[in-house]
DNA sequence: AGCACGCCGACT
DNA sequence: GTCGGCGTGCTC
């Protein structure tokens, strides 16, 4: 057999290429193959690999070998997923067959087959219907009976008439009946109405109603309260409405019970969940009833970009601006960025929602790639919050907290208000210190400090997880001096039980809360009743706490100071997402900022302009300094035991890229900010270009003789295109 | 990435 | 004398 095609697979490998394979002996490589799984013997291991072309096989290739099974029937990648595919491999400069692999679930991952999404029902054939009314009473006629106005589904007859099973046998024996497979929902949707849009949430469904027959970009920039999720929920409606699918993606600790239910609730349709809290079967049941168009609504996390949608009408990306949408390890993807160019390949609308847009989005708002639909309203009669500064300098502070914040506090309780007091820290203390001869905790194998725990008892790092007792003398000098430095979210909620003794005070960060519906658990004990919540990040939104009357940050300075480029952003997001929680419909919210630097041009701006004023210094900050979204950024990542061995790796890529004649802007290799973490030495390469091709171009001629390069195999190494941070 | 093959230290 | 350390080479 000369020329006969052969597979060309792409496999779950860090190898920039593809492997050749001849099909299961006695089958045929067709072109239609392409997007299916197959099963292979790779040197002495087996793989799951996709069919990504099918062609002659090359000619220096040595004998090939028969892959051992195909495994679809139908390809699981095809059309538009395929193609978006492939662009993120090219963009990613990953391996094609890694990012098939990431975007595919567990089980299919493994070789599994799509996972059945039909439920069973019973119908009586032709024959059954015409003898149902000379069947004997009993337990087969009851059923007969029950089928007569047609099928039912096996839970239903569970409900309905007990143990029907053994009628169902008999029936079926003489032909009477039959079971068939059903899809899991077809229901037509049945949308609940919602409360009235306003002017400006009319406005923004109108456009994206206006642009439903192809690609557009919304950003839809509206404060907290101002109704972002109506706009959401009537475009989604529409879309349903002319049996199309939605995507709904959300921030890791947005996809709350409250918020689907409010989904469910409204569009009258199931409103399939995907998060990293399901378990691999439930995950393969939700992607296959999306890829088959069973399921019509998806709310999920990042991975959930990933889904097939045979059927697409819209994506909806909330809360746009949220970290958690870039993939930090593996392939190193944007949620946000793919699904724009998923939307653009499927010629459907994106909508990105957000109080605070990035800074990236609100570029491509102001060129005009974006439309920019604004909701400045609270929606009902709710009012903005007041802010106050509060100068900290030369004043006493009681476990990072000064008395006026105290006082502060204590009204509010009086009040009969909650109050949030939000630091970016958790643990007790975030330093050891003896306070003899300076001598600090540290942990073994970063190059960090270790944060005191446990209410001063235990020390842990928060980068590698270490663990160990505080020591009882210093290990240095021996002196009993040793001293926690500073406050963390427990040593504050310490601090405020002590002074508040007669109200709850409830702790919220990663500590306390492990698991998904901890959170949830926490504050529905905590219910509406005055008292003081403390926490970090994880409080800054969703959750809707209607008694919130004041929100007190402190520990912002960090913030203010810190050396990556993108943390005036993220601290603005931030200061402006927690105090959006103070204050809803019925009582004006307070919001407290407990800082050293008071006359900060970034709390200035914030407090005199808000977000918008902020954002458009801060934009025209990074356009002078030549930082995103007005450069493209590609980091290049090496750790390994010895610095060394990272920075020879790094030096010989850089030579790569340079030699590639682009002119890009190359820094580094350098440590990387935290050099040490978990016993390895970090180091980076970061390549910048105001021009996105000119850094793309570069990466294509480089990385191939970056994976060839004798030291990449000494190191372990990552490229990360669009880092978000340098870190 | 895995996994095999291949040469140098402390042990049943 | 062997078990096993991880260096390097390959996988259609």
């Amino acid at each position: 057999m000369p020329d006969s095609p052969v597979w060309r697979l792409a496999l779950p490998l860090p190898l920039p290429r593809l492997f050749d394979y001849l099909p299961p002996v006695g089958e045929a490589a067709s072109a239609g193959d392409i997007g299916s799984r197959v099963r292979v013997p790779f040197g002495s291991r087996e793989l799951v690999g996709v069919i990504a072309e099918v062609g002659p096989a090359g000619d220096d290739t040595p004998q090939l070998k028969h892959a051992l099974a195909r495994l679809d029937p139908q390809p699981v990648f095809h059309g538009e997923l395929l193609e978006s595919l492939r662009w993120l491999a090219r963009y990613t400069h990953a391996p094609l067959g890694e990012v098939l692999a990431t975007a595919l679930p567990a089980t299919l991952r493994r070789g599994e087959a799509l996972a059945d999404t039909h439920a069973w029902a019973w119908q009586l054939t032709e024959a059954g219907r015409t003898a149902r009314e000379r069947l004997r009473a009993g337990k087969p006629r009851r059923l007969a009976d029950r089928l007569q106005d047609g099928a039912c589904d096996e839970d239903t007859l569970d409900d309905d008439l007990g143990d029907w099973r053994s009628a169902a046998r008999a029936l079926a024996k003489r032909e009477l009946a039959e079971r068939i497979a059903v899809p899991v929902s077809t229901r037509a949707p049945a949308p609940r109405p919602g409360p009235t849009l306003n002017a400006e949430q009319q406005a923004a469904v109108d456009a994206i109603l206006a642009s439903r027959d192809g690609f557009a970009a919304h950003l839809l920039d509206g404060v907290t309260g101002s109704g972002k999720t109506e706009v959401y929920l009537h475009a989604i409606a529409d879309c349903l409405a002319r049996g199309r699918q939605a995507l709904v993606l959300v921030p890791e600790i947005g996809l709350t019970p409250q918020t689907l239910a409010r989904f469910r609730a409204r569009l009258g349709v199931p409103v399939h969940a995907l998060h990293s809290g399901l378990g691999d079967a439930e995950r393969a049941r939700t992607w296959a009833a999306f890829a088959r168009g069973e399921a019509r609504v998806v709310v999920g996390t990042r991975s959930a970009v990933f889904l097939p949608m045979p059927d697409a009408g819209l994506i909806v990306i909330d809360e746009e601006h949220d970290g958690s949408f870039k993939q930090l390890d593996g392939i190193r993807y944007h949620a946000r960025d793919f699904a724009l160019v998923r939307g653009k390949t499927l010629g459907i609308p994106v909508v990105m929602g957000s109080a605070t847009p990035s800074l990236e989005t609100l570029r491509n708002a102001q060129t005009g790639r974006y439309t920019h639909l604004r909701l400045r309203e609270r929606a009902g009669d709710a009012q903005p919050p007041t802010v106050r500064v509060c100068d900290v300098r030369k004043r006493p502070l009681e476990a990072g907290l000064s008395q006026e914040l105290l006082d502060t506090i204590g009204r509010a309780l009086d009040a009969d208000g909650q109050v949030l007091v939000f630091k970016n820290r958790r643990g007790y203390a975030p330093v050891l210190l003896c306070h003899d001869c300076g001598w600090s905790a540290q942990c073994q194998r970063c190059d960090s400090p270790m944060t005191v725990h446990a209410g001063g008892r235990r020390l842990q790092c928060h980068h590698c997880g270490a663990r160990r007792p505080v020591p009882n003398a210093c290990p240095d000098c021996g002196g009993l001096a040793l001293q926690a430095q500073g406050a963390g979210t427990e040593r504050i909620e310490e601090a405020l039980a002590a002074r508040f003794p007669d109200v709850p005070v409830l702790r919220i960060d990663r500590g306390t809360t492990q698991h998904r519906d901890a959170l949830e658990q926490h504050l529905a004990r905590f219910g509406t009743q005055r008292g003081i919540l403390v926490g970090t990040q994880m409080l800054a939104k969703g959750h809707d706490l209607p008694q919130l009357t004041l929100v007190a940050v402190v520990g912002i300075d960090e913030g203010l100071f810190s050396a990556d480029f993108r943390a005036p952003e993220k601290l603005a997001q931030l200061l402006i997402q927690v105090a959006g929680r103070a204050g809803r419909a019925e009582r004006r919210g307070e919001v407290l900022l407990q800082t050293h630097h008071p006359g900060h041009p970034l709390l200035a701006t914030l407090l005199t302009g808000g977000y918008s004023a902020f954002a458009e210094e801060e934009l025209a900050q990074r356009e002078a300094a030549g930082f995103p979204p007005f450069a493209h950024l590609a980091m290049l990542r090496a750790e390994a035991k010895h610095t060394e061995a990272c920075e020879g790796f790094l030096r010989s890529a850089r030579a790569i890229v340079h030699d590639t004649g682009a002119a890009l802007d190359l820094h580094g290799p350098l440590p990387a900010p935290m050099p040490r973490r978990a016993g390895y030495q970090r180091a980076q390469l970061l390549l910048s270009s105001a021009d996105r091709r000119t850094l793309h171009s570069a990466l294509d001629a480089a990385m191939p003789a970056i994976h060839a390069l004798p030291d990449a195999r000494k190191v372990r190494w990552s490229l990360d295109v669009d880092p978000v941070d340098l870190y």
